[in-house]
DNA sequence: ATTTCAAAACTACAAATGTAGTATATAGAT
DNA sequence: ATCTATATACTACATTTGTAGTTTTGAAAT
């Protein structure tokens, strides 16, 4: 599978928000972000459907719609385990390790995980 | 600040476990994991002393010596800031409860970190 | 001093990415 | 049927990245 690049990534996120949308309100929902043109927010789209990462849908009439491929759930877990496989040599604990450290993580996100874990852990 | 490419993070993993080394030494070192030609890896290497994530010191005689200018820690927590931030909307704890559903991580690795954050806010 | 061999520097080139501009096709207005 | 506005498609170009090959330089061997 094909990359998805950084700036293509906004408008996934858009598309994963939405379920789907027109090129218009592609548009628009990515200059909420970015200072981007037009034409450029449309290259990433048109880019995002030779990667076949989104499915064009033309509706009987005039414009086209656009809709995720790939969900934004399995993406971004793949993402996130690539990425902790290259810095923390596939270790998220390694990760959280730094993140404890540095005070970003506090005992009390800790616990409200342990809780979310406890509940899936008995369905 | 320029960005370490993918292959070129490879280069800079052997020096921040190494602290520093030489050219043949960080050759032997990435070709333990990645077919790469020399050539290829003395690129990287030339690349990361352009960016400035490298020191190169001429230490008398003969090899060079290469030394990393950045550490570890500063580079993987501002690079893991990064990724929280573009795919998490910038919460630990969304991509957290991501990964406590797929069960990637258990109360046991909760419980240890859970340790580890109280001794460290005691401190 | 000359040769040789490897380290270091420099050059190369295709693919991906960021960032658009230009051309075309077509729905809607007249 | 023709014109017009704009959605869609196609082209462009500099930079970064992956992946080397070629050239130069200088230490060691003879």
């Amino acid at each position: 599978m094909k990359n998805i690049s950084e700036a293509e990534l906004e408008v996934m996120q858009v598309l994963w928000a939405k379920g789907e949308s027109t090129s218009l309100e592609i548009i628009s929902e990515v200059k909420k972000k970015k200072e981007w043109k037009n034409n450029t927010i449309m290259t990433l789209v048109s880019r995002l459907v030779n990667k076949e990462f989104i499915d064009v849908i033309r509706e009987d009439k005039s414009l086209l719609i656009y809709k995720p491929k790939v969900s934004e759930y399995d993406y971004k877990s793949k993402e996130t385990n690539n990425f902790i496989e290259k810095l923390y040599n596939g270790s998220i604990n390694n990760m959280l390790v730094a993140f404890a450290k540095s005070k970003k993580l506090s005992k009390k996100d800790l616990e409200d995980l342990m809780k979310l874990v406890g509940d899936e852990e008995d369905k």
